[in-house]
DNA sequence: ATAGGAACAGACAGGTCTGTCTCTTTTATC
DNA sequence: GATAAAAGAGACAGACCTGTCTGTTCCTAT
């Protein structure tokens, strides 16, 4: 090996093509983005970004899965910032939401969107976010055991519904004002549930 | 007048085309419907259709407005029906909720569908549907002033936002459930609240 | 009865969409 | 340095999009 490739790799087209997806979809929406548009920002060319994916379909479920994981790695760390005590981080989900909800941004919860915007139930990127919201779900769910619930099962499943109602509330209004409201009605589901499993 | 025009008017191109785009909209959405699959489905000319509408985008705002009105009257009258008293109604509102979320055609929330797809904020639709749910937020405000609610302004907010969260919960989920704790934490809500103005 | 407008039917224009294909240039490996 | 794969650039096909325009038919009002 001559050169050992010690110069760093540049980034292959189908991380630029995701971050632009990522930039697009989720700014404009996924039928007002067209491949070409991805692939003239991108600085793609044609037959690389089919390389990559077999399809634009396909590009929506790799972009919804690629910011599922980020969405959760961003409100495990927003969470434990926040909220070090274990008893203190459930609600501290909403404190997070309502920095997101901030920032100029934010145009709500991209799989929420996918959903309403791909009518289609069968639909890749349909399926990618039905998976996040779970993946969300459980993870609620860890947190609130944690803190010591009994029905945490239960409570992640309000809680989770509480998030999409302040995410829709917060893009209605363009304000951050939703977040505030959702954590108080966290807080008095919280008082009202039997607190301690022990 | 000789004819007078006794006979029962044949509904104009207009009418036509506004229910089949409420089918058509609310099933699939509006970027996925087009105006020649409108024209062929409501059997008019293209030529009625632009006579009628000044273009797509004037149709959206149009079944968006007929919906408004559609739905509102809707939940006035479930409401009334399920609850004869004033002091009943702000949680029959859920009730109404989960009727509706049992219909096979229930795919959420057509304004805030449009918001979501309609990434554009200054889009007629997205103007529509902002109306709409003031419109919502007063009815909801007026209700809960009725039932002898103090702070009926605050709580209209949260019950809309409650409500918002409950649509795309039961839409995610594929079941009613999410009605039924929105109302719980309605419930809540209420009980917490300084109950009576008097 | 007849004139005028509304509605129907459909061709057409100009643009955009996804996806395929060709050709050239760069990059990596031996 | 030679070879092969990867990537860039862009033409092209076929479908679909919105909106216009030209005829023909029907209804209605005088």
């Amino acid at each position: 090996m001559t050169v050992h490739t010690t110069r760093a790799k540049r980034t292959t087209p189908a991380e630029r093509i995701l971050k632009v997806a990522d930039k697009l979809f989720y700014q404009d929406g996924i039928r007002a983005v067209g491949v070409d548009r991805l692939i003239a920002e991108s600085g793609v060319a044609k037959a690389s970004f089919y390389r990559a994916f077999a399809s634009k379909d396909d590009l929506v479920a790799a972009w919804l899965d690629q910011r599922d994981q980020q969405w959760r790695i961003w409100l495990q760390t927003s969470v434990d910032q926040l909220a070090p005590r274990a008893q203190d981080k459930p609600l501290a989900v909403f404190d997070a939401l309502d920095a997101r909800f901030r920032q100029s941004t934010f145009r709500g919860c991209a799989f929420i969107n996918t959903i309403t915007e791909l009518a289609r139930l069968d639909h890749p990127g349909a399926h990618a976010a039905r998976r996040h919201k779970e993946s969300v779900r459980a993870l609620l769910a860890s947190l609130l055991k944690d803190a010591g619930y009994k029905d945490f099962e239960a409570l992640a499943l309000i809680f989770l519904q509480l998030i999409d109602g302040a995410i829709v509330a917060a893009v209605r209004e363009g304000k951050p004002d939703a977040a505030l409201r959702a954590r108080q009605l966290a807080e008095l589901v919280l008082a009202a549930r039997s607190k301690k499993t022990q």
